[in-house]
DNA sequence: CAGTCCGTTATTGTATACAAAACGCTTCCG
DNA sequence: CGGAAGCGTTTTGTATACAATAACGGACTG
């Protein structure tokens, strides 16, 4: 994208983020230009972006506002997620080369590493874990269904920020890991499948499980 | 959407099925503006439409082109549409009323009189067809499914409007739907989730047939 | 003659002004 | 007092002019 339309985006996002917008609150385009500094003509791009990723919602007669989900929302964002990553996992077990394996593994190292700093550092480590699951979905080369993750990845991504994560939660993610990538050198579709469903599906439960009892916040898991 | 831009799409998509452009060819906002008769803003909102349906792609300078799909594109999008179509049955069967069923039987009823005419009438065929597979995700009630597949269901159907039905498809077709209506009545997921497994990879199987030997047409399924 | 640099042209990106549509408020009528 | 119609305000949609960037081609140099 382009650097005006890009920056609103970012920008747009990270005030979306920031806690300072309710759910349900509408917005102008208007002001968003403002926010951004620039125009409403790239704000407009990254609205549109932001909706498809469902970010913001239009009003039967476009009026703009932020999105509110529902808990059956997320759970639908995590089911489809799952039925869509499985098949990648699968997929990508099937095609993957050596190097690839290896880079994988050194994605994981360094999500390994941010856990073990003296203070696990979670930014570092949503990056790698990022890193470790897009690697897969190239791995599964098809566009289609890259294009359609990303969509689905990002936005629980979004509610999740804010929490704190336990260590505990950020090790199992390791080793999850650790079998997807044992399982794509066995070149095992099936193993793939499975580790996979089960890594995102506990992610679900773990996150549904804050949701339920939220503010205390303190075992998120990262997928 | 609004009227320009609707109408750019519309116009712009009918463009391009209409043969006159080949896959590959690079097109010029400009030139898509004189065609729709609206200005480029309403045109690159039709364009990024059109992107995210995957009948246009951008180089990585950002220029338009005409996408051109391998088979193995195709094949992709029946692989990832069978499984989001088959998870949307399942849905629809464990939700699906008694008056939503009925619609279903009314809907392929008119499906099957478009076939017994005199002439077949593929095009209120297809229109059926089309409501009966709306229907069904309605009734699973996951709007972001509903999303996704919309894309994936839009494209295909660009590549086989030029092509003709065979009969027997068509009945096989309103066969089928039958038997969804049957599992949905039943309330049986797993039935439903079967039957839409099968008249999904059948229809690519007698799709792809065809694309492998093109231009003769005959066998193409709807789906 | 090949290759690269630079100026020209073609194409996309952004800003702004204006048009159309929707909202909300007031007023007017029953 | 309720409700609907009208009008000003707000918000989104479109057109157009201009800016930035990428492709193209031609001249210059080794």
């Amino acid at each position: 994208m382009s650097r005006a339309s890009e920056q609103a985006y970012a920008k747009i996002r990270a005030h979306l983020l920031s806690g300072l917008v309710k759910a349900g609150e509408q917005l102008t385009e208007d002001q968003l230009a403002q926010i951004t500094g620039v125009s409403r003509t790239p704000v407009r791009e990254a609205v549109r972006r932001l909706e498809d990723e469902l970010l913001l919602v239009r009003s039967d007669t476009k009026r703009l506002f932020v999105a509110d989900w529902s808990r059956d929302d997320i759970e639908e964002m995590f089911t489809l997620r799952q039925m869509l990553e499985c098949h990648a996992a699968e997929r990508a077990a099937r095609r993957m080369t050596r190097g690839q394996v290896a880079q994988m593994e050194a994605i994981n190292c360094e999500l390994k590493t941010a856990i073990e700093q003296p203070a696990p550092d979670v930014a570092r480590f949503l990056e790698a874990n990022r890193a470790f699951h897009d690697a897969i979905v190239e791995a599964a080369t098809s566009p289609r269904l890259g294009q359609m993750l990303a969509k689905l990845v990002e936005a629980p991504v979004v509610l999740r920020t804010a929490r704190t994560y336990s260590l505990e939660n950020l090790y199992q993610s390791a080793r999850d890991h650790d079998e997807l990538i044992a399982a794509f050198a066995a070149r095992d579709p099936d193993w793939a499948r499975a580790v996979m469903g089960s890594h995102l599906r506990r992610a679900f439960h773990t996150f549904a499980r804050t949701v339920g009892q939220p503010a205390t916040g303190e075992d998120a898991e990262a997928a």
